[in-house]
RNA sequence: CGGGGCGUAGCGCAGCUUGGUAGCGCGCACGGUUCGGGACCGUGAGGCCCCGGGUUCAAAUCCCGGCGCCCCGACCA
């Protein structure tokens, strides 16, 4: 391909609306445009990005078994009512209707889909396993989109959804897909980690998501520095503490705290540790209230909350619920002595606090010298895991590793689903003694297009993008100094034509610009070589080639460069 | 949805406070000089100043109402 034929526009200045890198770096290299909030355009370099992208995922998804079709992006109402999810799913699916006000939506995910397929086409064991996927647009009207391609409302996806007898013949096709799931990005250059996730959503019980590691990531993941643990912080298992030293309790009292709300503000005045404290944060669980108790220094894990409740949605109280509930203002509210009755439930460290102080369900009072064990457990407190894990926990595998915390980009998640779609659905076969079955179901997904996204958050420089080879949008860029130059341009020419037979995915940057407007641009586009002719080396007979990641140099005798190039590209794609 | 910010040429921005003929840089077109890390000089094209209403002799500027975009918090590939 010749620059000067290629649709790339690139940018001198980033755009007023780009934050991180890689939404940056996609515009600046015109690799995409912006069509509206979260919806964008792919222009020609960023397609064959994603194409590599794909196929590498067609490769492992068909080793693994798994078989592409494609199914429809526009989905009638009536199937989404069978799972109840048209209502679950809320305000993020897209919803139209047609001319006969036939009401629609846009495929947020397939799993309704996949599954009245499978169910009417499948009725007996011998028809089982299967396992099928597509990759398409997906669209999700995301409260806010942001960062470019990495909280898209239409964006691509690969889904994947497997149908089993049985949950040991699903444990196996996941264990399966997991392990494709780790090829796929190791294969596309990203650094990415499974860490054991909640499922939201999607539903089932079993899920891993895979994390590439980045600062600019929005997942939180903790993980264990002595044994593979990793987990989202959803997720992540806070250990119990031990058992406290059993020092003598001390009698209740109500002490004045004078417009202290905050955790810090009444630890400082009443000269004890945050450890101390015990928040009483009101919830209101599908509108019931609720309490739950976290330490001080610990926060509610939302997610763990809800899953031992059952809610669908989990929202603190609004100031007048708490006013009402605690007869106090925010900042006192307190376990003990609430006007209304409402379920308690408290964080297993909590039950280990020792003096521990609570608000007083009055303006300006805490109590102090609480001890769980005598003031709690007569309330019929429930003690469960429901914080999130802090830098230093202990880890909950292995017991004796520290858990750090670190962010990282979802580019893909497996789930084990269970049931709850090929039962809503009916997605039934007959086993080998004629007796109806419910099909046991998996469904794994990668963000393709966040895909692309994270590989640039991974490989950028101040300059501009550095692609892994394996889905970089041409492998060789060839920069000659002076078009004009008959010499340099026969050199390039023969270059070119000599690589374009050998396979070689060659861009040749034909333009009359200055050699300063093509190594910029050549930066920002990111090809991994660049082979750069001019008069200076061509006296020699020889070229210059350029490793962009890294940014190692090399002069190369001409006849060789081609060769050299090739053998550069087979060592780095293994 | 709550909080903060912003909509002026393709991109980045100034002008708005204190109403009075719409500007700068980059990019684009043409001519010339240049030519190994975003050259220089000259000429030029390009604007429903987000939209609608109001105030006023006069609105990019003031007022009201929309819409859109970005950032921070509750969702997910």
């Amino acid at each position: 391909m010749r620059m000067s034929e290629l649709f790339a526009p690139t940018l001198r200045e980033v755009p007023a609306e780009a934050e991180i890198a890689s939404h940056k770096l996609l515009l600046r290299a015109g690799y995409m445009r912006k069509l509206a909030g979260g919806i964008y355009t792919y222009l020609p370099l960023a397609i064959r990005v994603l194409q590599k992208i794909e196929a590498i995922i067609r490769e492992e998804m068909d080793r693994a078994g798994a078989q592409e079709l494609l199914m429809p992006i526009v989905q009638p109402r009536e199937l989404w009512e069978k799972t109840g999810r048209w209502d679950v799913y809320g305000e993020e699916m897209f919803r139209l209707q047609d001319r006969h006000k036939r009401e629609f939506c846009l495929g947020p995910t397939h799993e309704e889909l996949i599954t009245s397929i499978v169910a009417q086409e499948i009725r007996s064991y011998r028809q089982l396993p299967v396992a099928l996927y597509q990759i398409q647009n997906k669209y999700r009207d995301e409260i806010r989109p942001r960062f470019g391609l990495m909280r898209a409302r239409e964006f691509i996806m690969k889904d994947a959804y497997s149908f089993h007898r049985n949950e040991e013949s699903l444990d196996e096709y996941y264990r399966r897909m997991y392990e494709a799931y780790a090829r796929v990005f190791a294969r596309v250059g990203l650094s990415a980690r499974p860490v054991e996730a909640d499922s939201g959503a999607i539903g089932g019980n079993i899920s891993h998501e895979f994390m590439a590691l980045a600062p600019s990531g929005e997942a939180e993941i903790a993980y264990c520095t002595n044994c593979d643990y990793a987990a989202n912080v959803e997720r992540a298992e806070a250990l119990p503490p031990p058992a406290g030293g059993g020092s003598e309790a001390q009698p209740l009292e109500a002490v004045d705290t004078p417009d202290k709300h905050t955790v810090e503000e009444v630890a400082a005045f009443l000269g004890v540790e945050p450890q101390q404290l015990i928040k009483t944060m009101l919830y209101l669980a599908d509108g019931e209230p609720i309490a739950v108790l976290v330490r001080g220094d610990h926060e509610v894990n939302e997610v763990k909350v809800a899953n031992l409740l059952g809610a669908t949605n989990l929202t603190l109280a609004d100031p007048d619920t708490i006013r009402r509930i605690t007869g106090a203002p925010v900042g006192f509210a307190g376990p003990i002595g609430l006007k209304e009755e409402i379920p308690f439930y408290a964080d297993h460290a909590v039950m280990a606090v020792e003096r521990g102080v609570v608000g007083g369900n009055k303006k300006d009072t805490h109590l102090i010298n609480l001890d769980p064990k005598r003031d709690l457990e007569p309330l019929g407190v429930k003690a469960a895991d429901l914080r999130l894990v802090v830098e230093g926990d202990s880890c909950p595998r292995c017991r004796e590793g520290k858990l750090q915390l670190a962010r990282g980009i979802e580019v893909g998640q497996v789930f084990k689903l269970g049931t709850k779609y090929s039962e809503a659905i009916g997605a039934v076969y007959l086993d080998e003694e004629g007796k109806t079955q419910t099909m046991v179901m998996g469904c794994y997904g990668i963000g393709v297009s966040r895909t692309m996204a994270a590989a640039i958050e991974q490989n950028h420089d101040e300059f501009g993008i550095c692609w892994p080879v394996a889905i970089a949008p041409y492998q060789v860029l060839i920069v000659p100094i002076n078009w004009q130059d008959e010499e340099s341009r026969a050199a390039c020419e023969k270059l070119y034509a000599e690589l374009e037979a050998r396979g070689i995915e060659v861009l040749l940057d034909d333009r009359n610009e200055r050699a300063g407007v093509k190594f910029k641009d050549a930066d920002l586009i990111g090809i991994p070589l660049r082979v750069t002719i001019g008069p200076k080396t061509l006296a020699q007979n020889a070229v210059e080639i350029k490793v962009r990641k890294g940014g190692k140099m090399e002069l190369v005798g001409i006849d060789e460069a081609a060769g050299w190039l090739e053998n550069w590209l087979r060592e780095a794609q293994t």
